[in-house]
DNA sequence: ATTCTTAACCAAGTATCCTAAGTAAGTCAA
DNA sequence: TTGACTTACTTAGGATACTTGGTTAAGAAT
């Protein structure tokens, strides 16, 4: 374990502004800050001891001494993100500037116990780091993310999918212990959100939502860099959201829920209830993985057949209407749409989430209202995942206990 | 102007221990904070220096000396809050403690112009000043709240309601001349809300969320004691997110908003619809300002009217959705219903709300969820403004600029 | 070459916190 | 009642992370 770094709120904004920009000089460093030129190169000389930061060349001259350049040393550091549901865990090693270094799928839960489940991901992720040469003494952590509700600091869900054994099952607890690195979980939608606002170009300044749409539907929120976490930190249920008060009872309780109309198991069923459909996309009757399933139906909307897309486009009318009351009650001015179902289908989905941000969205006369695809495509949930182990150990703007230890990191 | 306070982040957490306390003592106040009692002792003393603070007198014993109380001096300082709406305009006067001293209400906007508007405000502000026998120069400032979309920053309304004149109109700039008083401007539903959290005994470790209903519905989330701000600070257009894909076009562009079910407008129109009910309540042909109107018929459905008591009934089933749907997208553990439309009818909506809630709140298995109805009643929203200017000078939680000056409040 | 401008660094000062060692004021037990 | 103990608060000194202001380095302009 090392030394708990000294100011650590400001090495955190410091790195951020290098992340963001990319390269950048210290002058321009203290400009964003707000420090003086002073401090920066205190700052600055830190980092670089400790392998963070680079100086990769000098600007142009604006008159004077040119300014030296600095970039985040992308290869000093990486994190590991696992993203797990019931069909498919995809995985991902990034490195310090977020960017993937090398990425694999295996299975997801299914119906087996968290412990194997835990297992193969263990022998997955050692694998990985092994055939992208990374050395374990560089790879900071592991954000293992999934759906909600769960309690983050406890590191274990609160709820019984797939199996009841995963309730309360000390996730966090039990990988750490198999990999003997640090790990975090988090909720799947957050970490797409927050993974596309790290490395997916989003806009500083811009609050943006993510909807994330794999075997069910989850949002997040990001508001200048952070996350928004409500009270239990399981915000942003947009899956469960009311959009016909008449609508049919849904198992939460709710009528007329956002799934039941634009959720993957709705546009299989309503794929299985047109007559020659199924037989047609190659949709057996038996259930099959839900991602599988949705995806027959995607590939043959894409393909032109009308039926399909029929399906999917009404779909994407509900999500529409969801995106757009997210948006208003979170002032978002970016919709990111995210996870595996958006990597067939999104071509289909964003333009009409996209129209009806245009017409309804309140904040438009204030700002341009976006809703656009994931840049890390499928893999959006798992680089977020290791996004917020970059963030957890890189720029703590949480308040550290004394130790300098995170509050919301559990080391083993 | 006094000179910038030093350490001021540090002061703010102790103000808002005490307050939130009513009565500490300093050890408590180390605890709170996670400051040391050596520094809490400095702290206060500077505080009570500037007599913000008094010791009140000595607890029991714990088995060694008697802690010294501290209280807010609440006569020392005294902020004024102002709701303006079409209908009518709430000012309050309230001490340190965001306890009301004086209030009163005049005439709302109407069609009248800003400049006239704020003329009959200010002359009522210098004349709740005097009455109350409130020292000028203790008074540290004016909160304006009023409907969105609006500029904070600019301290200007995005909107031409109720005239043109209104969009861009410098309403903190004159307030702030004519008053010589710093100003502010605020969302109303989000100044309820934070009035709310720091008068109304809202426990500080809950995120709750306000649905202020006036003459449109608004909505305000504050977490930790923070104010959720969005990205254009006009966050929570509940009255305007959809209920019903298939429903009516709003004005808005979406269809089946919330206030086209809900509001008191749509409440009042279903009163017009019933045979024999608008003659029976007094309902006259022509629009009337709309609160009085509302109030009519909330009237005649606490007396027992049963087609009003239906109507108003409907309205809360919708708001009920809405609150649902608030409460699982922010992950809120409290809803509270504010605004003068709930004087009258908050006993029939609060019950429906709540039962609302516990049927599909999401986070309930982790912690209750539940509605309650305003503490502070009709004038929620100027308490929410005075405090806000409370906040604002005396817990600056937002970074300060070099000057010390706040970033979000302009001084004349 | 000389002078100006800009970048980066260094030294000293300051704000704000901490730790450590007190003093003050109570309880408790013999 | 006295001495030991506990708790509340204060004082003194020191650490940290910033600041200000001056210096050096490296370029452009004349």
């Amino acid at each position: 374990m090392t030394a708990p770094p000294s100011r650590p709120r400001t090495r955190g904004v410091v790195l951020d502004l290098v992340r963001a920009a990319g390269t950048i000089s210290r002058v321009e460093l203290a400009q964003g800050s707000g420090l003086t030129a002073a401090t920066i190169t205190h700052v600055v000389r830190e980092l670089m001891v400790d392998g963070l930061l680079i100086e990769v060349g000098q600007g142009e001259s604006t008159g004077g001494k040119r300014r030296t350049l600095i970039e985040l040393n992308s290869g000093s550091r990486y994190t590991v993100g696992v993203q797990l549901d019931r069909s498919t865990s995809s995985i991902v090693v990034v490195d310090l500037a977020g960017r993937p270094v090398i990425r694999s799928s295996i299975g997801g839960a299914g119906n087996r116990s968290p412990a194997a489940t835990l297992e193969a991901i263990a022998a997955e992720v050692d694998s990985l780091l092994v055939r992208a040469g990374v050395d374990r003494g560089s790879v900071l952590g592991v954000g293992l993310v999934t759906h909600g509700p769960q309690d983050r600091a406890a590191g274990v869900l609160l709820n019984p999918q797939p199996t009841p054994e995963w309730y309360g099952y000390p996730l966090v607890a039990t990988l750490s212990k198999m990999l003997d690195l640090p790990v975090l979980l988090d909720n799947d939608a957050s970490a797409a959100a927050i993974g596309e606002y790290w490395v997916g170009g989003v806009d500083p300044a811009s609050t943006h939502g993510c909807i994330y749409m794999a075997g069910g539907i989850g949002g997040g929120v990001v508001v200048e860099g952070e996350l928004y976490r409500g009270g239990t930190s399981n915000p942003v249920e947009i899956g469960h959201i009311s959009l016909d008060a008449g609508g049919i009872e849904c198992s939460c309780g709710n009528r007329g829920c956002l799934e039941n109309f634009a959720g993957p198991l709705a546009v299989i069923q309503a794929a299985r209830a047109v007559p020659g459909l199924p037989d047609r996309i190659g949709l057996t009757e038996a259930a099959q993985d839900i991602l599988v399933d949705f995806d027959k139906v995607a590939s043959a909307a894409i393909a032109g057949d009308a039926d399909a897309l029929a399906i999917i486009e009404h779909s994407a009318r509900y999500l529409g209407i969801a995106a757009l009351n997210f948006a208003n009650l979170f002032d978002l001015d970016l919709v990111v749409l995210a996870g595996p179902t958006f990597g067939t289908a999104g071509p289909i989905y964003q333009p009409i989430i996209h129209a009806a941000l245009q017409r309804g969205a309140f904040n438009r006369p204030v700002r341009p209202v976006r809703a656009v695809l994931s840049a890390s495509g499928a893999d959006a949930a798992a680089v977020g995942g290791a996004v917020l182990v970059l963030r957890s150990e890189l720029t703590p703007l949480q308040r550290l206990r004394p130790d300098g230890r995170s509050l919301t990191y559990q080391h083993w």
